[in-house]
DNA sequence: ATGTCAATAAATATCGATATTTTGGAGAAA
DNA sequence: TTTCTCCAAAATATCGATATTTATTGACAT
């Protein structure tokens, strides 16, 4: 069989293993959006059937990176300011909500992992893009870790990956990082410990509309 | 070729027609919270290939209605307290953002639409459970259509069908629709005409809760 | 030149069959 | 009895081929 691995080396079904790797070219850009996904071109790029990759590409279409054209096939989604500004006010109203529960019920445990994905985010600093970028995630999803929202969680999650397409398209402006982004982290980071939801909420979605404000700029060169 | 028909007889393909029908079965309690989905039962139950009905579980998995357990099938999404307490959390808090949105931009052809599916609501008040349903979820979506969101309108889609799974587990107590359902619609449809953002949020999400909290109960037996 | 229509090419959607993985149970060993 | 291993049965995941639909091309009439 056509065994798929992924980065560290696990094995996966060939339809996870299309997924992961379809959605990295949307999100880094690689495959433009709106440009149409022929079945027979990701088959032949990935070495695998096209029933996989028909099944990765229904999967990305609920995650909003994939729009299917009954009968007409699939094409990764569009970017515009319009749905770049949907996702920032999304991300602030769901992000609020997330946090607050998450601080509501904070313990010892989601403390300390909340403490290991900033330490890591940090360490990262340096590295290459991709690596920061995992570890980015990682800090932002920890913040909104609670037990009793697996929905919101998903919810986060998806919302966070669209964002990332942006960044990407905004990459040949001055770097992102170039701002205080180290030092904003840090902030939330501390009122979280803290258990100041309303700090921690209120730096939060600062920090993404500052990000919103300057990837909404680029977007327009 | 196997063509198949929507209830009012436009063709679909396949794929669209099992998801629809797998949708329904599960929204309705006809497919079990937590059962297995087997693709051979669903294949030869749906008279269609395992293609189509793979790639409609892949769909449906988006929506939270079916989970995927990797190289063991899929099945239907089990319910739950917390997960009925996390829909209605999400709907409030999202609904309230999109009610407030469409709101703001409203104009004569929303305020029409919007009269429309109020009309529509009452008159098949006295009809079967299923007209009722749609032409209900018509009034909620017609609230909170505004162009300017469509993700926003997805999701609070996506919710409103999960929640429906629970009125249908709570069918055997007495209906939900003793309560004072009518004049709750009435008072949100006149505060939404009015433009008042605020009663209009106001009332829609004590809807809800007294909604949940009824059906919340029911959950207990 | 321009628009329409049929024939052709390309791509999608679906099927049927096969390879792979998981499940369940019988029998052996502790 | 309990636990472990191995084998058969069932179910999933995947492939390769085919039927169907959509897109394209070019001839022909306007």
């Amino acid at each position: 069989m056509n065994v798929m691995l992924t980065t560290d080396g696990r094995e996966t079904s060939a339809t996870h293993g299309s997924y992961i790797k379809i959605r990295d070219m949307i999100l880094t850009g690689e495959l433009p959006a709106g440009q149409k996904l022929k079945i027979e071109e990701l088959r032949s790029l990935l070495n695998t059937g096209a029933s996989p990759v028909r099944e990765a590409l229904s999967l990305l279409t609920s995650d909003m990176l994939v729009e299917r054209m009954d009968q007409r096939g699939f094409r990764a989604a569009p970017v515009g300011k319009a749905n770049f500004a949907e996702i920032l006010l999304l991300r602030c109203a769901l992000e609020e909500t997330a946090l607050r529960a998450s601080i509501a019920q904070a313990d010892a445990s989601w403390e300390e992992q909340l403490v290991l994905a900033h330490h890591r985010m940090q360490r990262a600093q340096g590295r290459d893009i991709q690596d920061f970028e995992q570890t980015h995630k990682a800090f932002h999803m920890a913040l909104l870790k609670s037990h009793a929202m697996p929905m919101l969680e998903r919810y986060c999650s998806q919302l966070y990956d669209l964002n990332i397409r942006y960044r990407y398209l905004a990459a040949d402006g001055p770097s992102y990082r170039e701002r205080s982004i180290e030092a904003e982290h840090r902030e939330i980071f501390e009122a979280a410990l803290d258990r100041d939801a309303d700090a921690a909420t209120a730096r939060l979605l600062e920090h993404y509309r500052r990000t919103g404000d300057y990837l909404s700029q680029q977007l327009d060169h």
